[in-house]
DNA sequence: TTCGTGAGTGATTCATCACTCACTCAATTG
DNA sequence: CAATTGAGTGAGTGATGAATCACTCACGAA
């Protein structure tokens, strides 16, 4: 069990998708290299290669991950309700989502996964991640179809304002588009 | 190669531009080569760097055209409102906004500048856009910010929608999140 | 007819990138 | 100890892509 040097391939596994994610949220899928995926997982792009049969399979495994950590999220949001109507789930949800994209990194990497869907098995791993979003809001807060649709809509516009860098603090237009959004470079820990 | 009669350099502008909104909306920044550009415009690759001083310059083009048609269509949709209520107005907008991205295109390259905000001045363009768009619907709809910015928000879904491929036909999540969106890859032209 | 200018390109340069392969070294097992 | 396995990499390779440049050709004016 010695592990000064060494360390098993699933350990690199999970240091190579948190790489991906930081590195793929920098400048999406085609403007990214797997060098740069290697340089913060602190391997060499060969090794990268040994643990994942291609680039876009680091990409899906970010994308999953990212997934993973959203329906996490809402799962917490759901067991900190205090009120229990469909709306109070969701607005439970909502902002434990907030919460979780405060470091952008899941928040962009959802944005460059849909600018990166000509390639098909990012495309499927995207559909799969909306889905499994869309059937726990629904079913974990009994909202009806429009109410989760809006409270899908309202994440996309956080998108929107994130890439577009702004939030509550500017004037004019920008105030109209970010109102109520908290900016998620703005790093205060609630 | 073949010479056809030659033609103003402005004319070889636009027709660059409409060959890089298609190009750009197929593959996004990152995923585009200007070769790929110039041979739907039917030029040379050295050619285009002739007309638009970098590729940059050319994406930034034809995302000011794509923001030009929006506007144009927004402004068109308020001309055929008989509604003219704030609801009535957006409601009008929101038509001829749907009208406008049937044919997919202007609204991928969207989605796919979002993804490029790494270039500044792509960046800048996106902002300049989403400002026109959010002062235009703003002003000329009379809505409230908060109607505005619901507005922009199902803009926003629409995009998604596109971009996982999915529409109302759709049954189960995919009617969830795509209700009431037609999808524009359903090409029924009159 | 000659000149000047603008349209347009082929060939090239220089860098980068996804991916491969032969290889080393560390640890475990018998 | 010898043998085997698994972690990890250096040094490539072939392909591609952004940008440049020297050039040709068309055409209108003098």
């Amino acid at each position: 069990m010695a592990r000064t040097t060494l360390s098993t391939s699933d350990e690199r596994r999970t240091a190579t998708v948190d790489a991906a994610i930081a590195a793929f949220a920098d400048a999406g899928y085609h403007g990214t290299t797997v060098a740069d995926v290697a340089k913060r997982a602190g391997i060499s792009p060969a090794y990268v290669f040994k643990l994942y049969s291609s680039k876009g399979a680091v990409f899906v495994a970010a994308l999953d991950r990212c997934f993973d950590l959203v329906v996490a999220a809402l799962e917490h949001g759901v067991e900190s309700t205090v009120d229990h109507s469909p709306e109070g789930v969701l607005d439970a949800m909502g902002l434990a989502y907030a919460e979780l994209i405060a470091d952008r990194d899941l928040l962009m990497l959802q944005v460059h996964a849909q600018s990166a869907t000509d390639v098909a098995e990012i495309r499927a791993a995207l559909r799969r991640g909306y889905e499994r979003v869309t059937e726990f809001a629904g079913s974990r807060s009994g909202a009806t179809p429009e109410q989760v649709q809006r409270f899908l809509s309202f994440g996309q516009l956080c998108h929107l304002v994130a890439t577009l860098g702004i939030d509550e603090s500017h004037g004019g237009w920008e105030r109209v588009v970010a109102a109520g959004i908290r900016h998620p470079a703005a790093s205060d820990r609630p």
